[in-house]
DNA sequence: CTGAAAGCGCTTACAG
DNA sequence: CTGAAAGCGCTTACAG
């Protein structure tokens, strides 16, 4: 079975397949009612479905970006991920997905392969310093918003990212309300930007106050057994604190479950939070008391911002910066 | 600044684009080793990257597979997604995600897209009945295999499948074996065959020992909120249960929610199943005793199948069933 | 060992 | 109001 084309339509109907084309593409001001609609008429007998790699090829717009994250399977990236779709969907782009867990490699490639596919644009959520990949997306000038995660030398990019200092600032004042005085604090990868950040917050919060002790600051992945590690770890050391604030929810998870083994009681022995608000945050008991990032709204600006870059619209905001806030649920 | 093109490079070089093209598909035992170096060197100078989708238009093949589902949010969805995206990658083949919400029209619309993109196939995890969809797949001739979700009139093609029924079946052998009589099943919606599979294999074994009642069955949406909705339903109507089996486990964990704040100590006064083991069901705290999909491994057999349909190799089994099992953790 | 030419299915000035 | 022609950047017989 042969795929019908413009020519196809364009013999039938007795037409050039120029008129044809300007039909579809709406640019038929000069052409008759007739002529249309027996292209439309004849384009639907034949079930015809538009080339659009011809059409890339012919216009080089593929309508097509490209989506780089770390790994779908987190929820925090899951979220992101789905509100970039249905954004893109509404704006008649779809998505590439690339999961680079990370590596510097592989998001390397996978720009790579993007740009080979003619990708309008790049939604990147880099692993780390990422100089390179950025280099290879800005010497073949395709345009790209950076999100959630800073780079550093880059702050002047098209970005949408969150106050992760303001936020842990909101979320260590509350718990020093309720009258804790002895947090805890596990820090993400040293390498990442929002991982100083939302130390830093947490450290100028207890500093002010003449609370902060290097000894209350843990390091670990921001994965649920970077948690776990990283309790293991608090309990070996520590067995006098009031609460612990957990850099992102999926490790806040994990340091639940090593409490709650270990018997403590939450948030009667120890008060927990967590940052992100993923959906998931909500499906355990106590719910998770946590910062909460406007998450679908970001990737919804994140792709409306790249279309926007990508159409070269004028006077368009270059940063855009979400305020988190506190969401006081069961463990806090 | 103008993309570099085999024009270019073959300009540069001093040779036709024709034998730049062929050394750049391993189509050169003909190609002297110099020349063939020389082409190299200069795409390397020039940066080069190729355009893939020029290539596409001439070789009718894009590398690109569609990935249909519901919603990427979903976990089980995205432990999918990231398997197929992982194999696909290794297989150079790339991913254009889309999600349905179950949306009978979203999907159609979208298979229309994937045509118009000229993928080489389809991973498509169905949102119903999805007729027309399917039908709109084979017109146009495009290799698929249906992941999860059975389609009635369509066991006869490519898929990779979970035994359901056995699965369920273990649980509630599983449970009767511990003494519970008096439990509980809450079906899936029963539009999806997966449903109807699952609650035949908890009617079977029900009815084998005379403890089958309508009474005990319950349906709801394979959701948190579905799973506390059905909870809430069976607190109004029962108080004398032993175990509840919840269909999937987002379910479940709502289930558990439901039931955690009405004063149930779960497993102690009543047993909890899941289906599925998705990662989060080792989040809470107790873990979730589940039926364990190897929801990875089904994934990456999924593209592997897919890829093999693509390339018309011989002698494919056409319907892949995967056997779960429990996985007891602390909820039962 | 390599090149000229046609073709993939579109779009887009240009001409009438 | 519509068509002929060139072009997008590749690949692929075919010829020599």
């Amino acid at each position: 079975m042969k795929k019908v084309t413009i020519n196809d339509i364009a013999r039938i109907a007795g037409v050039s397949k120029a008129t044809v084309s300007m039909v579809f593409n709406k640019k038929d001001e000069n052409i008759s009612q007739e002529t249309r609609e027996k292209i439309f008429k004849v384009a639907k007998e034949l079930n015809y479905i538009p080339n659009s790699v011809a059409r890339s090829l012919a216009t080089s717009k593929s309508y097509s970006i490209g989506i780089i994250l770390p790994d779908i399977t987190n929820p925090f990236f899951s979220e992101i991920a789905r509100a970039i779709e249905d954004e893109a969907n509404i704006l008649g782009y779809n998505v590439i997905l690339c999961n680079t867990d990370n590596k510097i490699k592989k998001e390397e490639e996978y720009i790579k392969l993007l740009i080979s596919k003619l990708v309008d644009g790049i939604i990147f959520i880099a692993g780390g310093a990422s100089k390179k990949s950025l280099k290879l997306i800005k010497d073949n000038s395709v345009p790209f918003v950076l999100v959630d995660r800073y780079i550093e030398d880059y702050e002047d990019n098209y970005g949408v990212f969150c106050k992760n200092y303001e936020g842990v600032v909101e979320g260590v004042e509350y718990l020093l309300g309720k009258g804790k005085k002895k947090i805890l604090f596990v820090k993400g990868p040293t390498e990442l930007e929002i991982s100083k950040q939302r130390f830093e917050g947490y450290k100028t919060t207890m500093s002010k106050y003449g609370l902060y002790i290097d000894d209350y600051v843990f390091e670990s992945d921001f994965t649920l057994e970077g948690g776990k590690r990283a309790t293991e770890e608090i309990l070996n050391k520590l067995n006098d604190f009031d609460a612990i604030f957990y850099s992102n929810d999926v490790m806040a998870f994990g340091g639940i479950k090593v409490l709650t083994r270990n018997g403590y009681k939450i948030p009667d022995d120890v008060s927990v939070v967590g940052f992100d608000n993923i959906q998931i945050s909500e499906f355990i008991e106590p719910e998770l008391t946590t910062i909460s990032q406007p998450i679908y709204e970001m990737g919804k600006d994140a792709c409306n911002l790249l279309v926007k870059v990508i159409n070269e619209d004028e006077n368009i905001e270059k940063v855009h910066y979400y305020t988190p806030k506190l969401i006081i649920r069961g463990t806090a």
